[in-house]
RNA sequence: CCUUCCGUAGCUCAGCAGCAGAGCGCUCGACCGAUAAUCGAGAGGGCGCGGGUGCGAUCCCCGCCGGAAGGACCA
């Protein structure tokens, strides 16, 4: 057994796929009649190499289904890519602009399955077992088929309707936005003061009010202004003695101490204290466009920062949306795809204009006019996209919605029925459950699955017909859905009865309902597979994604959740806990890619740090941690081989030992063996990986290598090959090593399937169970017994150091040891009862006993002994310069 | 502002009520029949801080500080 993982490895894994091992387990389990366990890939994008955080994903599926199957079940797992969205159609717009539909769709699909082969192969070279040979693709088109009849039973049940309300739009990107896909960051923004004078009611002509805003941009769409209606306003004059101004203002009353601090206005004269309902219908002029704007009532108004008067533009936010829809003010929307306002802005020199190159004009426009009360710079998180980072807006364009509210009490149910690992992912995805709006699902994009939804040729109302979009779905099954975009109207509406003029709508589906249907397109559909599933493994993001989106789909299509456990992950991060981006790394020379590692120090290492982290929490990496982890696996590595050299001459069948039989030694690592082994089957169980490798390093590095091997050495080298005492520390290792390459096989696949290798065995260690536990060695009886020889030979260690370092002699075994003990010392017992066991433990020359008054202690001198020639200890020698034991021993061979 | 998680040797982490542990790294030594190994010793820790409950607390409880994540607010 030698290393060179880097290239024995794709050997190895070439005979195992020739031989195809991944479906020679399942079918072995399956035949033995093993429960089921599902876990169900989670598809990563189609758009990159691996990286260590995938690789870390894949990796932990990996250790869940290897030990699952391993502890008895029938694992299979049928991995996937979601293939469609944004990220890969950028990139194919971005390379040459100006294609068609058809173009980007083949050229998208191209990119995505260029990736999902390099993505393939990586994982197949870290040692992940699957069906590699029939992944699911979002992209295939059975799959799109089933992603349109997902979306027929949410039309047939109701959910899906047209509304123009605002949504999140990324004029990066030109398309409306999940709130999955919107990130936050902190940037600064003018924050204005604005002046709407009061044209009609009790203060028409004599006060004005004033709001407050971040987003000047949006004023030109501004239809009202809310004012809370318990709230306590002041009105009267404030006046801002720098610019020598007086105005009349109605504030609420908390605010007008900062409102005086922020924009210099500060009463001048009486304030009547008014109430806000009474305000409730007045009108105010708009600051700079020929209309006025009304003034309602809401609950959301707050005295945190502006005026307690609050501008309204129901184009422009959900809760200015809904306030208007309950007012009756209208919706303005004068902002096309790209950003820019359209004619219906109303103000010649914007239209054209990006709005946020428009905040300053209309600024200067509005102190142009008088309007501007005051202006400050405001630091707060907005919401970027997260692809092409620029910042969201609102915008209000037609979109389909799914309506959560139909959704949400059974989801929020489901959620506790649901085993969340760690324990507060229940939370976290209560609480986007809980808080969501309805689900935006239009997308204006190119590479996705079609809404199949048409428009009525004489009233362009959009047509919401089941049906009608499963026999889209019959259409595509076999085809795919390019033909939605390359037959034209005529042909569609002739291919479903439809009436002639009848148009089909461009947009496409969000790709979280390709992803969130898995569970009907994949689950559902494969024979291996069923739903609910065991497990979902992802990182932790996807509360709000991927476990979300599947959550909801499955209540809508099944009334239940997808899963019965959901295990999330942290991300990996740079030891400095900084977020890694690959731009960085890559400036950095600090490498990411999981090619990287696997070609450098095998997959085995990479694995066995995926066992060595703390995947609740960010997963700190840098090629330092790794490093750390190759030392720990040489000791396995070397354990492994050591326990194999040791069993060449040993046939269990017939030389092995009866459990009564065992001297002390060797029922004690029996005994530490039983407890490791119920340790990691445990481990394995709650997926606590980390602790398998801890328990599995301590027992190598300590029990093992330190002592056990150590010291039955001499037995191994010395005593009479066929000696009872040899076979029982070789039948002890025998189990100790089957137990160790099958407790290493999730993790260490490659190098515990070659140590299974060559100790003999035809077949892989992957297609093994555990080790069982051994009752009879439950007991810790050798155990104590072990732990006074252990502190002994500690005891001695002090002494042999000092004497060697004197240079009384120069080797432990030419140690002649005096131990004093107080009379009571339990260990007096010991070394009197088992001497010949000490004697060998301590791995010294001699020993004797004397009393000690206070702690016990060691004393040495060099041994008056001589070595024997054949196993170097210092013993009494018989008369061929042997020790008893090897003239006996060399007699007989 | 709220919730959760984390804070133990230089690094990565065990332990979780009863004399502070492992691995790596470092220093020094032994072995030379696990040798691109193996064995040992040493240095290095008021177990984040302050209280509390216990005979006894790193471990339980409360508060605080520091770090991370999520939520709320804002959009």
């Amino acid at each position: 057994m030698r290393g060179d993982l880097v290239a024995r490895e794709p050997e190895r894994l070439a005979r195992w796929e020739k031989d195809g091992l991944y479906r020679r387990i399942v079918e072995k389990r399956r035949a033995a009649g093993s429960p089921k366990f599902v876990l169900h890939d989670g598809p990563p994008f189609a758009n990159g190499d691996v990286h260590m955080g995938t690789a870390l994903n894949k990796v932990l599926k990996d250790l869940v289904l290897k030990s699952k199957s391993m502890a008895g079940h029938e694992c299979p797992y049928v991995p996937g890519w979601d293939c469609h969205g944004l990220p890969i159609e950028f990139k194919v717009v971005k390379e040459s602009r100006g294609l068609e539909s058809a173009e980007i769709r083949r050229r998208s699909e191209a990119f995505a399955r260029q990736y999902i082969d390099i993505q393939r192969n990586s994982f197949r070279r870290l040692g992940v077992l699957g069906d590699w040979e029939n992944p699911y693709l979002t992209l295939s088109p059975e799959y799109e088929a089933d992603i349109i009849r997902v979306f027929a039973t949410l039309v047939e049940k109701g959910l899906v309707y047209q509304s123009q309300k605002p949504v999140q739009w990324s004029y990066g990107a030109q398309t409306a936005l999940a709130e999955a896909e919107v990130e936050y960051q902190d940037v600064k923004d003018p924050a204005i003061f604005v002046k709407f004078p009061l044209a009609t009611g009790a203060y028409a002509g004599e006060s004005s009010m004033v709001i407050w805003t971040t987003t000047p941009w949006t004023l030109p769409a501004n239809l009202g202004i809310a004012v809370h209606p318990q709230f306590t306003y002041l009105r009267g004059e404030f006046t801002n003695a720098e610019r020598g101004v007086t105005e009349n203002f109605i504030v609420v009353r908390e605010l007008v101490e900062v409102f005086g601090q922020k924009t210099g206005f500060v009463p001048s004269g009486e304030l009547a204290e008014l109430k806000g309902a009474e305000l409730e219908g007045a009108e105010a002029q708009h600051p700079f466009l020929p209309r006025t704007s009304r003034v309602i009532l809401a609950d959301f108004v707050t005295t945190e920062t502006g005026t307690g008067a609050v501008h309204i533009a129901p184009g422009h936010g959900s809760e200015d949306y809904l306030a208007g829809q309950q007012n009756g003010l209208g919706l303005l929307s004068p902002v096309d795809d790209e950003g820019k306002f359209t004619a219906e802005v109303g103000v010649d020199f914007l239209v054209g204009k990006h709005v946020h190159e428009s905040n300053v004009p209309i600024i200067k426009l509005l102190a142009e006019k008088g309007a501007l009360i005051g202006k400050e710079n405001y630091l707060h998180s907005y919401p970027h996209c997260w692809r092409s980072k620029t910042p969201v807006i609102f915008r209000s364009v037609p979109q389909f919605f799914i309506r959560i509210d139909a959704l949400r009490e059974t989801a929020l149910k489901e959620i506790d029925r649901v085993q969340w690992l760690p324990h507060w992912g229940r939370n976290r995805i209560f609480g986007t459950v809980e808080s969501r709006p309805d689900w935006c699902i239009s997308r204006q994009r190119t590479w996705g699955v079609p809404l199949p939804v048409f428009y009525d040729a004489e009233t362009a109302e959009p047509i919401l017909d089941a049906d009608l979009a499963r026999r889209v779905a019959d259409l595509t099954e076999s085809g795919g859905t390019n033909l939605w975009f390359e037959k034209d109207d005529a042909w569609w509406a002739e291919q479903l009865g439809l009436p002639a003029g009848t148009t089909r709508c461009t947009d496409t589906l969000d790709v979280w309902i390709d992803s969130g249907s898995s569970h009907v397109a994949v689950m559902d559909r494969h024979p291996e597979l069923s739903c609910p599933a065991d497990l979902y493994l992802e990182a932790t993001d996807q509360h709000r994604g991927w476990f979300q989106s599947s959550l909801m789909l499955s209540v809508a299509v099944r009334d239940a959740a997808p899963y019965k456990a959901v295990m999330t992950h942290g991300f990996v991060v740079d030891q400095d806990k900084k977020k890694i981006s690959k731009s960085e790394a890559a400036k950095s020379g600090k490498p990411v890619d999981a090619a990287y590692f696997y070609n450098k120090y095998g997959a085995d290492i990479l694995r066995l740090w995926v066992s060595s982290v703390d995947w609740q929490n960010e997963v700190p990496f840098g090629e330092d941690l790794f490093k750390q982890t190759a030392e720990p696996y040489r000791r396995f590595r070397n354990t492994l081989r050591i326990l194999l050299a040791n069993l060449h001459d040993f046939d269990a069948a017939k030389d092995a030992v009866a459990d009564a039989d065992f001297p002390l030694l060797d029922r004690w690592i029996l005994e530490r063996l039983h407890q490791v082994v119920v340790e990691c089957r445990e481990a394995y169980a709650a997926y606590e990986f980390r602790k398998v490798f801890n328990t599995l390093n301590q027992f190598c590095a300590v029990d093992l290598s330190a002592l056990y091997i150590d010291i039955t050495k001499d037995r191994m080298y010395c005593d009479a090959a066929d000696s009872s005492r040899r076979r029982a520390t070789q039948t002890a290792m025998h189990r100790v090593f089957e137990a160790l390459a099958k407790l290493l096989a999730p993790i260490l696949s490659f190098t515990a399937d070659e140590a299974w290798e060559y100790a003999g065995y035809a077949d892989p260690v992957h297609l093994e169970l555990f080790p069982e536990a051994a009752p009879a060695f439950a007991a810790a009886e050798a155990s104590e017994k072990v732990a006074q020889f252990s502190r002994l030979r500690d005891l001695a260690q002090v002494a042999i150091d000092a004497a060697v370092k004197a240079d009384e002699f120069k080797k432990r075994e030419r140690a002649a040891v005096v131990f004093h003990l107080p009379p009571d010392d339990p260990a007096r017992a010991l070394l009197e009862s088992a001497p010949e066991e000490a004697l060998e433990f301590l791995m010294v020359s001699s020993f004797a006993l004397a009393d000690a008054e206070g702690e016990a202690t060691a004393t040495v001198a060099a041994t008056a002994h001589e070595e024997c020639l054949r196993c170097r200890r210092s013993l009494p020698l018989v008369a061929s310069r042997l020790c008893g034991r090897c003239e006996e021993a060399a007699a007989i061979s």
